[in-house]
DNA sequence: ATACTTGCAAATGATTTGCCAGTGT
DNA sequence: ACACTGGCAAATCATTTGCAAGTAT
């Protein structure tokens, strides 16, 4: 695989992005057509090189994979990300396994609910950041 | 609100379905046009006479809310789906509340993984089908 | 030459919006 | 009359596919 422009262009914009970006941002930002980004995305992603996560509605969001795999928390209210390193969540998981037969991962589909902000009570201390694609209306 | 002809067939489909069914599978079977299944839809989801699910890729899909509240898991693999009742995640959700402060709930956005099968492994024993819109090629 | 890449147009699929004609009260 | 309803065309959004011209090796 040649590192092309647009290949290129893609990766130092996920490289410099704060959070995982939809592809039509990609095209947009880099004024590259959109078949090229979603081609290149695709490519990239079958060499491992990014992923993608779905926070929600709205178009997938792709991310460089760091060196210890993320998992995504999700406020379908106020669209507030939250990342954990996989390891957090292995007990839950686990629990999951046993109870219910599925083995479940939160880097493809986030978990998805209400923050406590958004809900009404104590706090946390993880890295978050709100999805770009703006916060959700009252469905 | 009026239980006219299209809103009536809608709520007879959904009480005849063995699971969650879309919008676009509702028109073609009831032969009533799309754009009024989805505005009967979105209103009787308004009043809390249906509601919606997202199992994965694809289009929403939507259910008659039974007496108590469903949740799903859904295996990105096979798409087998499996359903349990709410009270059955209580604790799993209350960890995730207290760890990273997030109220979650399945019922909206199902919980997303491999099946015992599919990973292989032990069995579970809950009511599970399959998604209408077919499994999952290779990601 | 030959394989890899890209842009552009067009298609797909789910979902939404505008509009207008028909129906129920 | 007047609000509610359904169908149809058209628009939107994310994503995919076909194709033809351009580029790297």
């Amino acid at each position: 695989m040649r590192l092309s422009t647009a290949r290129r262009l893609v990766l130092e914009a996920l490289f410099a992005a704060d959070g995982p970006v939809s592809a039509p941002q990609l095209a947009q930002v880099l004024q590259v057509d959109a078949t090229s980004v979603y081609r290149n995305l695709e490519l990239l992603e079958r060499h491992g090189l990014v992923r993608h996560v779905h926070l929600g509605h709205g178009a997938g969001l792709w991310v460089l994979p760091g060196r210890q795999e993320l998992e995504y928390l999700y406020c379908e209210r106020c669209a507030k990300v939250t990342q954990v390193a996989a390891d957090d969540l292995d007990s839950i998981r686990e629990q999951i396994r046993q109870r219910f037969g599925y083995r479940v991962r939160f880097t493809h589909f986030a978990l998805i609910g209400l923050c406590d902000q958004c809900a009404g009570s104590s706090a946390s201390r993880v890295s978050s950041y709100r999805k770009l694609t703006g916060a959700v209306r009252g469905r």
